[in-house]
RNA sequence: GGCCCCAUGGUCUAGAGGCCUAGGACACCACUCUUUCAAGGUGGUAACCCGGGUUCGAAUCCCGGUGGGGCCA
């Protein structure tokens, strides 16, 4: 009869979601998952002084944004509870007052300044700083001397031997306790410290798992320790892989975006990001690269874990998050982008500019093809829902040379009368335009995606044509050859004079 | 500084002694497609950190070094 699973993820309400946090929290869930066990949330919010408010509420609602969701927690209660660290108090009295009794850890009277000037005669030795267990020998007359002094508790951590972590990734890791010194596990304002806290709730929360970040292998001898001390069985330990930022140091705001809303305001997809973190440090045996949460879930395995730490590289996140735009069905992603539109002030279904002539989800369907993110769909969807207000420099110093007035209006003129406004029959008469007048199809295209889409980048000129339909086009071909007039009425007119053996040169500046 | 972890191309990784003249993906480069930009297609550059062992045989096992990271202060 083996237990149920359960693991943990127990983040500080420090800040909103970081790409590291998210990346152990989503291994916590695969493995509970996997497995048929329970997630639990754990709010480790002890250190009111690093707290930022509202921070407990705001991770809990990115990580679902995820899709990652537990079975216990703050939030959603649980028969572990309380699942709050500050809410916690008097069972870390109860089991300091427990190793306490045992013997197991003593009171340590010992000054700073004491413990300063031992660290500093180490340090000139050379020596390791570390506690001399001055007070654990003390006498029961000694300590009574003492009375109500301040103190901190400290373990007794046995002299001789080792602890061996029995970590599911990494194998067997052996600490001496020589290596050890007697650490403090209560302060001398009576509250206890992170390591003994985390055992304490661990163990009261039947955790039988514990999947955390590498950083934290180190401290695992010491719970282990602690476990012992109080006479109770430790759980299983997986330390998994770090992220690194490019430079191979820790992640950290200076590294550029590393918290996930920074990702997701990009317009980067949540089911892109969980595929992509779901990669690091993990990858699946069939060497799939695209797995949403549940394919994840599928074939997720400790086993399969890295150990090394693992550089987090944001371009491979785009590329994945460039492929679930293209798969996915045109109208799923149409729903992703309909806020992204309305944050900027558009809405398809009411356009600020005449309606176009293009449903919503077929335009969706052609510009995701060169979109990277769902920020770059809305740009690149954005000409259809709200008059073109200006005009690519770029674009403009190449393509509105002096002649472009004229042949816009005569473009608007030629495509005023025109029965068929599909794709196809656009092209056809572009052609017999460009013909007719003796310059190449690309001296007409260029300056009318400019004129109708204000930019030099977007899917074929003539699906945008037929997309924003005639009362869409005509008006801006004019529009742009007045604008042209008014910004270079010098270019213009030496046009009109007929002496422009130089037309399409650049404007003065 | 002590202890611990880690080490396959720039990056994520496959590889659990012969299947490896080291595979895939991202990125990069070239070509191609083309009305632009992407996407796509094709091809290409690029790695087992170093040194010793063990073995008939090592990317794979052992030891040492180096490098990176973490923890403790």
């Amino acid at each position: 009869m083996t237990p149920t699973v359960r693991v943990r993820y127990a983040p500080s309400p420090t800040g909103s979601v970081h790409v590291g946090n998210a990346h152990t929290a989503l291994f916590n869930y695969l493995f509970s998952r996997r497995h048929g066990g329970r997630l639990v949330y754990r709010l480790e919010d002890t250190d009111k002084s690093r707290e930022v408010a509202g921070a407990a509420e705001t991770q809990m609602a990115q990580l679902r944004l995820l899709g990652i969701d537990w079975d216990e927690g703050p939030d959603v209660g649980g028969p572990y509870g309380p699942y709050r660290q500050s809410e916690r108090a008097d069972r870390y009295q109860e089991a300091l007052a427990q190793v306490e009794a045992a013997g197991r850890a003593y009171r340590c009277y010992c000054s700073a300044e004491r413990l300063a000037a031992m660290r500093a005669e180490q340090a000139a030795r050379g020596r390791p700083p570390r506690y001399d267990g001055h007070c654990r020998g003390l006498s029961a007359a000694e300590r009574a001397a003492h009375g109500g002094e301040p103190h901190v508790l400290r373990l007794a951590v046995p002299a001789t031997g080792d602890t061996v972590v029995a970590d599911e990734i990494r194998g067997e890791v052996r600490f001496q306790h020589s290596e050890l010194d007697d650490f403090v596990i209560r302060k001398s304002d009576g509250t206890p410290l992170y390591n003994f806290g985390v055992v304490v709730d661990d163990h009261e929360m039947a955790i039988t798992h514990v999947i955390r970040g590498d950083e934290h292998l180190a401290n695992t001898p010491k719970q282990l320790l602690l476990y012992d001390a109080l006479g109770w069985a430790p759980p299983r330990f997986a330390h998994i892989p770090m992220l690194l930022a490019a430079d191979r140091s820790k992640l950290s705001k200076r590294h550029g975006a590393t918290a996930l809303v920074e990702f997701l305001d990009e317009g980067i997809l949540p089911e892109a990001l969980v595929n992509y973190l779901g990669l690091l440090g993990f990858s699946p045996p069939d060497g799939r690269e695209m797995l949403e949460l549940d394919e994840l879930a599928r074939v997720f395995d400790l086993a399969r874990v890295q150990r090394s730490a693992a550089v987090y590289d944001p371009k491979k996140l785009q590329w994945l998050n460039t492929r679930y735009l293209k798969a996915w069905p045109a109208a799923d992603v149409a729903q992703r982008v309909r806020p992204v539109l309305a944050a900027r002030g558009l809405d398809p279904d009411a356009p600020s500019d005449a309606a176009p002539a293009v449903a919503f989800v077929d335009a969706v369907e052609t510009v995701r093809e060169r979109a990277h993110t769902l920020r770059e769909l809305a740009e690149g969807l954005s000409f259809l829902y709200a008059p073109v207000t200006a005009y690519d420099p770029a674009g403009v110093q190449k393509q509105f040379g002096p002649e472009a007035p004229e042949r816009l209006r005569a473009l608007a003129g030629s495509l005023e009368g025109l029965p068929d406004w599909s794709h196809d029959a656009l092209e056809a008469h572009y052609s017999e335009l460009a013909a007719q007048w003796g310059v190449g199809r690309g001296a007409l295209i260029h300056p009318t995606r400019l004129a109708v889409t204000g930019t030099t980048v977007g899917p074929s000129l003539f699906w945008c044509l037929a997309a924003l339909g005639p009362d869409l086009v005509l008006p801006r071909l004019r529009a742009a050859a007045d604008w042209i007039e008014r910004e270079q009425p010098a270019e213009a007119a030496r046009a009109k004079a007929g002496g422009a053996a130089d037309a399409g040169q650049q404007a003065p500046t």
